[in-house]
DNA sequence: GCTAAATGGAACGGTTGCGTAACGAACGTG
DNA sequence: CACGTTCGTTACGCAACCGTTCCATTTAGC
């Protein structure tokens, strides 16, 4: 990887990707809902509410909240810790990793354009 | 500029600048309100309510509402088109200009970090 | 066992965004 | 100088999100 952004160039980047977003015709996700989303694919589980809370900066109804309407969206998927009931865990699903495959495309494709 | 971005390290960008977008305490914006203010800002004035819409596909109401919410928000400031005052013209703000000075940075600080 | 701590969720009231539909003001054209 | 058109906004009902607070369940410590 190889990455020389310079300011505008980074923020042509970012408008290019949202656009490609808000052009798609899918729901949009909230700022927070998205971040969520990338942290539970991207970094290593397992992944709860209380440690998405931390991670992020927000109040645990935030999380839940988000989980809830993406959970909706069968882009993420709940299940109890069965070693600590208290525990939930969060976990990936197939319609939230073509998702971010698809976001991933449209920011590779965009930062081709902008070459 | 170079850049040449794997799959994963686009979407660790993107998971990175939201991030750091979030645990920022000003207000998020939405993911259509940020399409807008980067549009305005880096895209050949004049920018128009309609023009918006069109570029965005949404409707004029929804550009309505996010210039009123960043209009609060000191980000972008309306004026009526004095040549056609059916027009109203969206202009740039300083504080605009600051944050989204400040995302270019965060961007490209992430993507440095991503190397 | 019994109490204290921890976890995720529910409830509440308030704010903001959405899509649809309607509106007033300004323009253009006959 | 009417009349339709264009522009941005407002109104309405609805859904989603927010922060705060409280709660049920589960675990851990004494």
């Amino acid at each position: 990887m190889s990455v020389d952004l310079r300011a505008e160039e980074a923020l042509k980047l970012w408008q290019a990707v949202s656009m490609g977003l808000v052009h798609d015709d899918k729901p949009d996700l909230t700022l927070r809902q998205m971040t969520i989303l990338l942290t539970v694919y991207l970094e290593p589980p397992p992944h709860t509410v209380r440690g998405l809370a931390a991670r992020l900066h927000v109040t645990k109804p935030v999380i839940t909240r988000a989980l809830d309407t993406m959970g909706r969206m069968r882009l993420i998927k709940r299940r109890r810790d069965e070693a600590d009931r208290r525990n939930v865990v969060i976990q990936r699903t197939l319609e939230g990793s073509l998702f971010l495959e698809h976001v991933g495309d449209l920011i590779r494709l965009k930062a081709r354009e902008l070459i």
